[in-house]
DNA sequence: GCATATATTTATAATAAATATATATATTTT
DNA sequence: AAAATATATATATTTATTATAAATATATGC
């Protein structure tokens, strides 16, 4: 039952270091795209399997944003998001986590609450200067 | 560049009353466990099919929780999620949508508004129960 | 520095959710 | 009723992610 003992590979660094080498909130193919510049023989199961272990270890987050595939922020912070509604793009919104949120709802259906997200939609200034 | 008339079938009513039947939100496959025992030789497609044209309508809402699949609501009104991160069970929130969370991003990072989404994550009853 | 144990990678296959396609069937329009 | 068109069914395909097995790399003790 004992843990095994965690090993810093050069993949494991360089998919850390690129995560947070950028701003935008990348997509698992996304940052696999990206790590392959230096790594061309990495496997994207390798990327993957790291994302979800840094997400572990609190060093990145994984965010569910609407669309199909996750993101993911090299900002382990809690924020909060904001979504392009046409082109999918992910920024981060200045605003600090509101924790009245969840006092305003405990008691209410018995659900033990443990956190909340929000998540802003719209459109980005490029869609809004596309869209005229 | 006319409109194709939509037409009420059998199968777009059923699917329509089994959702508005249940306060779960569930997910497109559950729901169609749910349909075929009134309707045993529907297709999923067709279940994914009306479950996209009813959200089209307004009729009802597909939310996009956490989790992999989506999830459908009989009730087309805008409310907040709670979500059990044990078991994926979804519940409504009794807290009225607040405006004002837009209104306080606004004009922060040039995007242009239009809506957001609040998902509170905890432990529902019988969890928190069977935790002990 | 070398040997050993084992965590991790790679490549590939498997899975799950959702969507597309090809026909069949049903409804409306003429 | 015939033609046109919308919808359903069954199945295949796509997409995102995870699991598996063999190969490789890393940490540790000598």
């Amino acid at each position: 039952m004992k843990q095994p003992k965690p090993r810093i590979t050069h993949q494991r660094e360089v998919i850390l270091e690129e995560l947070r080498a950028v701003t935008s909130h990348p997509t698992a193919d996304e940052l696999y795209d990206q790590i392959r510049q230096r790594l061309p023989r990495i496997s994207l199961a390798t990327v993957y399997r790291n994302l979800e272990w840094l997400t572990d270890q609190g060093l990145v987050q994984k965010i569910e944003v609407g669309g199909r595939q996750k993101r993911f922020d090299g900002n382990p912070e809690k924020h909060y998001h904001i979504r392009c509604l046409n082109c999918g793009k992910v920024d981060d919104i200045e605003l600090a986590p509101i924790q009245t949120l969840e006092t305003s709802v405990e008691g209410q259906c018995g659900y033990r609450i443990l956190g909340h997200r929000l998540e802003f939609q719209g459109l980005c200034p490029a869609c809004v200067h596309a869209e005229q």
